[in-house]
DNA sequence: TGTACATCAGTGAACGCGCGTTCACTGATGTAC
DNA sequence: TGTACATCAGTGAACGCGCGTTCACTGATGTAC
């Protein structure tokens, strides 16, 4: 079995240590350590960090914009009017159909760790480098919402839309400082799967609140 | 009109710089030339920088869990079986009641901010010290809680609060970044206010969910 | 088929820079006798 | 009342360190004639 090429093994890396500690707590010698390439190689295969945070993001979202852009085609195609349901259902397939379980679970944290990194830690470059790549894709997303529920407002939904987001990616990027919390607090484990089970609802109770 | 003292002067200057950017982010030399105090002055006040980010919580949160502690005594007096609509009135009330309006806003977002960072960014020596600190007053918040939902498990419990908490973290630590992709998506500029009217109906929906 | 050159992944060592921290020092104020 | 010493806030300059980046270089593979 050979190793995977050094641009795969940069990105695993950096990618598992950029979700773990944020961006610039992670240098690039860790990431070359742990990856075990040579410190020069990122930038020779990057060009720069940046550019590196840029691809970590890449990898992951493209493939996935692409799979959602897919969900709203089909659920376009078998639905003219689309519920709330049907269209945070199309995220959530997008989010784990095709996904191999063993790797999912972790995938879909180190994900949300990364989503939350995005919004709290951005720095400018990477805001616009996903603005650029993304934008497309999360308009048409809001505008099925804004379809499902037409009766409210934009800004309502905009802010609907988000409250729940900070909810998962809050959730998810601190999951295992929780757990612990809740064994501590509780005496209990929980699975993600088992915070899933709670969050769905938690949520939807929220967002088709009267 | 004189300068407030060194100490505040660091205090003040680093809450800002922490809030905007985070911890490692955030520089000695960045805080010392905003407080205008020499470099060397942090360390001979405070001991070390991580010292300091547990002051700065300090300054905040101790004069916060004293004032939580008097309304949840207040709440015991009066009300032997409180709602949890009551006990989260008595959060609600420790935020806002005797703060001045025009510096509310701003204060709150800091701290949802910091706080959001205690969370995401926290590199053990911050969570020992909030622990350590503040641990009693939380658990009897919480222990509030489950009296007044005592239907529910402590599991549920913890993880609806928490779900909430990441909402309103998140949306407060973000305020910013959301608020201009608001007015670029929608049209429509909205205040803290505005926001946390969308955000209280939203919560207590998914809070009480049946 | 053989030779000369170009391309490309990867390397080892060094670069300058900003970081948190330290230390010897100053100057003002308080305290003891 | 005057002197000697202690305490304390604050300072200026330097420390060593880890950082992202650069650069001259190697060695393997592909291409042209």
């Amino acid at each position: 079995m050979s190793q995977p090429d050094t641009v795969t093994r940069i990105l695993d890396a950096a990618e598992e240590l950029f979700a773990e500690k944020g961006f610039s707590e992670t240098s690039l010698r860790m990431i070359t350590t742990k990856a075990e390439v040579n410190l020069a190689a990122v930038n020779y295969h990057f060009g720069s960090k940046k550019e590196l945070v840029q691809a970590v993001f890449g990898r992951f979202l493209t493939p996935f914009t692409v799979k959602l852009d897919k969900e709203l085609d089909k659920l376009s195609e078998t639905t003219s009017e689309p519920r709330f349901h049907d269209v945070l259902g199309a995220l959530v397939k997008t989010m784990l159909v095709g996904v191999e379980p063993e790797v999912r679970d972790q995938k879909l944290s180190v994900f949300m760790r990364l989503l939350g990194l995005a919004y709290t830690q951005a720095q400018g470059h990477l805001r616009r480098f996903l603005f650029a790549h993304y934008a497309a894709t999360y308009m048409r997303f809001i505008s099925y919402l804004k379809q499902a529920h037409p009766e409210l407002s934009s800004k309502e939904i905009f802010w609907r839309i988000h409250f729940a987001i900070g909810s998962v990616v809050f959730t998810m990027s601190s999951f295992e400082v929780l757990r612990n919390m809740a064994i501590e607090d509780t005496g209990t484990d929980s699975s993600v799967e088992d915070v899933m089970g709670l969050l769905i609802p938690f949520l939807c109770a929220a967002l088709e609140q009267k």
